[in-house]
DNA sequence: CTCCTTATCTACAACAATGTTAATAATAGC
DNA sequence: GCTATTATTAACATTGTTGTAGATAAGGAG
């Protein structure tokens, strides 16, 4: 027994190549991010659930605030390639939205961008210019489609703060306003069929 | 020349009253969270910013946990009684979503609600009750003017749900859209008149 | 097998933040 | 004016976290 386990009792130190071990810290930091907010996310915690002294992610990282933003870029980059995977596909608008409020409140991007938002330190960020294409793409969309432009640019302004919103708070403001699990469910679908109707 | 004046070289000790300490720390305090975010909030930072010494806010608050949680206490309880205010006067529904807008993002309590939502530390802290006996009232009155009920709880899901995403990334979102600064101004009154139309 | 690179670890140093203690001084009540 | 209360402070102790330095070992290259 106790071979080749990841525990205390062995020995063996297990040597992993410089991807792998980034790649073990951002899904640890990830988890952590979801779970516990903002706190979780310090060298000591992280190191310590993935299983490896913090000297190693400071090793691989060079610094707490460069972990932090190199798990900010991957998130970042993994939402945006989902949305616009979603939009590819020319889904429906309602299975758009719903893939979109899903990312943002289950895996936590949501929590991921209102700690951009929050944290003062990260203020610098520049994530604008893809996502500004993205968002420029979606608007002419829209617009093309017979709207006027600024209809345009405010559905998308609701669907992205709403999306955030839902995101952070979404299951306490459910049970506040009285939505059953299943009403919340289907709340997407009905904010599609509203703004299509406009 | 430097008399009465609050720098280093006075030598008078400036004695408040325990209330008036308490609203200087939470004035700090509350313009420290909208300027620098989560990290502002710490003992040691209001107390400089305050100019008094870290030990008296332990003294007035306790700890920096409950220092916190009283800001937490207090903005939420000007944010609901700035609701209720606009309520009660029966403003027009964009007059309405115009203030509570306002509210959560010039006066900073959007990112109060974030920090609300994102600090597990601050997990059990119960804003139930008033604010849900406030949705219920305002869910009863939508669907007392004649729509169902479950669309009545979608508006007001949404609202609050864009109210808190606008209160955090309000601007950085508006300026990836698109809008400028006045069509930004007008979202309140576009949502009203699209939710009024429903 | 031997050597070299480097991922990993332990131990330590530096720093920041919190909270405690004892002293000081401002103000109210007598 | 005198005294009691307590708001305020400086100094210290403690804790947690970050970052560094040197030692160790895993795995590849020759």
């Amino acid at each position: 027994m106790n071979m080749n386990v990841n525990n205390k009792s062995s020995k063996k130190r297990l040597r992993r190549t410089p991807d792998e071990a980034k790649a073990l810290i951002m899904d640890v930091a990830a988890e952590r991010l979801r779970r516990l907010g903002l706190d979780g996310l310090n060298i000591s915690g992280v190191a310590e659930a993935a299983g490896i002294s913090h000297a190693t992610v400071i090793h691989h990282f060079g610094s707490t605030g460069a972990m932090r933003e190199a798990l900010l870029r991957k998130m970042t980059a993994d939402l945006l390639s989902d949305v616009m995977e979603a939009l590819q596909y020319q889904q429906s608008p309602d299975k758009v939205l719903e893939r979109l409020f899903g990312t943002l409140s289950r895996d936590g991007h949501g929590k991921l961008l209102a700690w951009l938002a929050l944290d003062s330190q990260l203020a610098g960020f520049d994530a604008t210019t893809s996502t500004g294409d993205l968002f420029k793409n979606i608007i002419d969309s829209i617009a093309s489609e017979g709207g006027n432009r600024t209809d345009a640019k405010y559905q998308v302004y609701l669907v992205a703060i709403a999306a955030l919103g839902l995101g952070i708070c979404g299951e306490v403001l459910a049970k506040l306003v009285g939505l059953s699990e299943k009403e919340a469910g289907q709340f997407p679908s009905w904010l599609a069929e509203h703004l299509q109707t406009l």
